[in-house]
DNA sequence: AATGAATGAGAGTTCATTCAT
DNA sequence: GATGAATGAACTCTCATTCAT
């Protein structure tokens, strides 16, 4: 380790310092009260050194979003082996995205946010269900090995993701509990049987 | 009809005016890039006039979400009746909502951007959830006839509604297709084979 | 008395009530605070009505000045009588003054925020010390039959007037008292002997 | 000096030069027609700048009314000597009241038309009167020691001070000369002889 | 690299004035 | 004459971005 790399230490520390302030004040108020002189507050640095490290408030925030769509598919996929049967397959990945979901609260809130802010960040916008990727994958596999039922990719997406969805806003809003590891592999389950064949 | 009620007429006409065109802004370019100038542009109306209506920008979007939510309401407890069977008031019920989904995709959009607006709009922030009630009330009596599995309250919900959500986005990204009714019918029967009783 | 005479007392009722609601709005909370809306509000009648009788807020400010002004001139002059004693006359006029700003706080007040409101209405600002002249014009004469001290007439004014507006001020913020005709008449006469010839 | 001070004294700099443009344009054009960009204008500055500085306009109005005062004070006080006589103290503190006038016509014009701006401004508004302080302390202790006139301390104070107040106003208007150091001395001269015991 | 004072375009909101009724 | 909904210029204030230090 030499100057440099203590250098580079130094910086990914203050980058990432602004992208976690980011993600806990869009979590806090939302991306319509975001500003650069709180983020910075929060953050610890000074409101120019932002953009040192991003052109602009729009570009901190797409960096964001593919950050945690990055760290989201690393956390699914974590344990996926093709050799297992789909639905240990399933089981695993579905259980990884709860897992992520309730462990990180604002990565959740913050990809909900992020895809229903239309035209807010243009480039990206296209990618918003590139988080249902992984998932969609399994789904098609196992349609072919009929171990699911014979329903369109879309429906059966929905039919074993879409109550994660609303299970995790429940659990956010205080309406339903996922804090312990069987209600959620309870859940996984549920999904799985939704689409499983008969 | 006289002079008077075409006044009245002309003044109601112009507040909704203003109400459509802050929905369809909204949906085009996202909260966050809402203003008050285009707002009154798309509306046909003066920026002041905006104000003669609502006392402030965030007051006007409280309540286009309280009409919007109730809107919804009325459209999904059309045709509840207790007398019938679980299921084909769950149907109709459910399908009521999708069907209220795909034909106003602006109002489902509004309300899941302003769901996700954490402290934007706190007042009404409580009533997030609020639009989920009335499927709650008939998944608690048809758990109590024993006609659906013996799962958690919110479990329910989130097994019968969030793929409905999750199917609704994926229309409306042009990723499945809701626009034929066999279709919606198909995606509501799914969601009530997930909770039913074996 | 016919139905334009009474069309006539109409007229001036609501321009009146305009007038009479300025002159009070100005004092609660300023010339800065006026607002044509609240104006009507407090007059009883339509925003647009004022625009019936004045061309302009500005042309409604200035013709209460003129207004407020003429009244103190014809108070002030009220019982002047050039055969009595200067004194007499002093005594008179000051103590019509004092009356005046007492029994009508709201035009003394007015005055004082009109004349200290420099380039808000242009055309009268010239006339802000013609309140003073029928005072102005004993203090000459006196001085011409040496009644009074061998003074410059705006020192004479000073001496003789400045008292009357600093003690009103004072009365009106609580911290003297002018109910009483005594406490009148005993500043007047201290007002005189400032000026009187020893 | 080096380049922190410098950086210090630019500072200061600024927020002096707009507290200065305001009076300044106060003075010009009224409260009335006070505006940021005006101001920010005559302050060589951006509009945001003013805010870096102030919270809002009114604070900045504020702020520029008690900084007047406080120098008006210590003007006022300079020279003050309690083993000196009443008349002695009397003259120079009210002697220095005038020349700050003279000096200062912006700040005499701008205490005047503040403390008619009811409501404006209510925090500061109950100082009003805090400008004669000083003064009504002297008149309190000249009056225990009978040197001046067995009258109450209000009237002392408005026959003391009032011509003052008038003249000024005169003076500024044109219709008065207090320029030359004599013409001050004499009206100082006069307001103790309003007061000074038989 | 890091700072934060300074910027000024643009935001939400107000309000004097108009005009169809 | 009387109304008050409608207007839009102008207001106060914000905030993403810059740049001298």
């Amino acid at each position: 380790m030499n100057i440099h790399s203590l250098l580079y230490i130094c910086i990914m520390t203050k980058k990432d310092a602004i992208l976690n302030a980011a993600l806990k004040l869009v979590n806090k108020e939302g991306f319509y009260h975001l500003n650069m002189k709180n983020l910075s507050i929060e953050a610890g640095v000074a409101v120019g050194t932002a953009y040192l490290y991003f052109s602009s408030k729009e570009a901190l925030i797409n960096e964001l979003y593919i950050r945690i769509v990055n760290d989201f598919k690393i956390a699914v996929l974590k344990g996926y082996d093709t050799t297992r049967a789909d639905k240990d397959n399933f089981m695993e990945m579905v259980g990884n995205a709860v897992d992520f979901y309730v462990s990180n609260p604002d990565c959740f809130s913050f990809i909900e946010q992020y895809s229903y802010s239309p035209f807010l960040f243009k480039e990206t916008h296209e990618e918003n269900f590139l988080i249902l990727e992984p998932l969609y994958k399994i789904i098609k596999l196992a349609k072919k090995r009929k171990t699911i039922k014979e329903l369109s990719g879309p429906l059966c997406l929905a039919l074993a993701y879409g109550p994660v969805v609303t299970m995790v806003r429940l659990h956010l809003a205080g309406k339903a509990d996922l804090s312990k590891r069987n209600q959620r592999v309870g859940l996984v389950e549920c999904c799985w049987n939704n689409i499983k064949a008969d």
